[in-house]
RNA sequence: GGGGGUGUCGCAUAGCGGUCUAGUGCAGCAGACUGUAAAUCUGCCGGACUUUGUCCUUCGGUGGUUCAAAUACAUCCGCCCCCA
């Protein structure tokens, strides 16, 4: 491939260069260059917004290069105090390395295991010691710090900073001397981090890394960023059926950003699509990606079961009941459908409920019969068995 | 170390002795309409029950004042600002 192609192709998508000639450079050398990627593994599991740079990273392993995928394990230790909620607990060893699993099972679906080197950040940090965390922070200025859009406008307003997440970015930034990066990849959010990268690999005498950011993928909800703590994600590991069910239900504006940032495909075809189709085919390809073609068959025929001919689901979870009478807002409760009785009633009093596919609208008693299904709202199913 | 603020239902805000389970917006849930879209509209949105009413539990924690406290007081904790 030419070298003007790898480029448009690492270009596609991408927020931000910094700088394209540096990158352009770096290719141009004929050496295999070290693409990193760090993640803190906070989170349990990792969901499309995540798989937007990993993605990237793909482009990059196709070229050849050395992808350096990073595991902030030591400084998922220390817990970053996130915006204004009070100290986060730290998360304990055994919840690290569960995560980590994850991380690793889910990223190496887009990656190939071989060709990626994994490394742990507490290596080189633990090392660091206090000595080297002054120096380190010895050459940066609060002042420095508060360019960060983030912190500016929480300092503006009045909302704590810690000071570990001054340190953050110095941590990070020292991630790439210590693997003598050529380019980095991150969120938009990132930027600031990434750039402290290069400054610090100057200092150390290194060239420093291209800086690459990738726009963020707004979630479910069309507004804010994909974040598990907004519940508007999709995770990777998200049940292919899931999966299916949540791309159906973005907006068909946010149709073609995800069709943008998670697919190859050629945006003004998608354009002259029907909205249904097109968004079809986006669940079609992202859940063929994770679980596979036959999976993703099934999650549509599923769907279009349930919801177009709205059908029963073919799979549907069982509920043993041994009592032969109950109330139906008391079944619905133990089955675990609904959070609190009062939930139940509600759901029965606007009509929500649902026994053998008939509406029940007032919580009487009602006999339990081997078999019957029940349901809550559109999606929630179970079968009650004796 | 000194001074001044502030802490309310998932989030943001209102309430500042009884009418407070607490108003509003966002989020969420259900229904209608649909393409399970989105938008819109309607209802709900602490828990329990012998359910049109009753009881229990919330306004950072604790303790007291009062017939009565989210509201006033004391104290503790968290956070913010100013001075040093």
């Amino acid at each position: 491939m030419s070298q003007v192609d790898a480029l448009s192709l690492i270009r596609r998508g991408t927020n931000e260069i910094i700088s394209e000639e540096e990158l352009a450079k770096k290719l141009a050398s004929g050496k295999k260059l070290r693409i990193k990627l760090g993640v803190d593994p906070t989170a349990p599991d990792l969901h499309l917004g995540h798989s937007v740079i990993i993605n990237k990273l793909k482009v990059f392993q196709d070229l050849g290069h050395q992808i350096v995928f990073l595991i902030g394990d030591f400084t998922a230790r220390i817990g970053d105090p996130s915006g204004r909620s009070a100290t986060r607990p730290m998360m304990t060893e055994e919840q690290i390395m569960k995560n980590i699993k994850t991380y690793q099972d889910q990223v190496f679906k887009i990656l190939d295991r071989e060709k990626t080197e994994v490394v742990f950040n507490s290596k080189w940090l633990n090392a660091l010691g206090i000595e080297g965390l002054l120096k380190l922070a010895s050459k940066h200025t609060v002042a420095q710090m508060l360019v960060r859009d983030d912190f500016e406008k929480r300092f503006k307003a009045d909302i704590p900073i810690s000071i570990v997440e001054f340190m953050y970015p110095l941590l990070q930034a020292y991630d790439s001397v210590a693997l003598q990066a050529d380019v980095e990849l991150g969120g938009n959010d990132q930027k600031f981090n990434l750039l402290l990268g290069r400054d610090m690999q100057r200092d150390a005498g290194q060239e420093p890394q291209v800086v690459i950011t990738m726009p963020l993928l707004v979630g479910t909800d069309g507004v804010k960023k994909m974040s598990k703590s907004y519940n508007n994600y999709i995770a990777l590991n998200d049940k292919p059926q899931d999966m299916f069910g949540k791309l159906m239900s973005i907006s068909d504006e946010l149709m073609m950003f995800y069709y943008e940032l998670l697919t190859q495909e050629n945006l003004d075809e998608i354009k002259q699509m029907h909205p249904k189709e097109a968004k079809m085919k986006l669940g079609m390809i992202i859940v063929e990606r994770y679980w596979g073609k036959e999976a993703a068959e099934n999650a549509k025929n599923e769907f279009n079961k349930i919801f177009a001919n709205k059908d029963l689901p073919t799979e549907i979870e069982e509920y043993k009941c041994d009592k032969d009478k109950i109330k139906l807002s008391e079944l619905l409760f133990v089955a675990k459908m609904v959070s609190s009785k009062n939930e139940a009633r509600r759901l029965i009093e606007q009509g929500g409920a649902k026994v053998d596919n008939e509406k029940v609208t007032s919580d009487t008693e009602i006999e339990i019969k081997n078999g019957m299904i029940l349901q809550a709202g559109k999606r929630k199913f179970k079968k009650i068995i004796k």
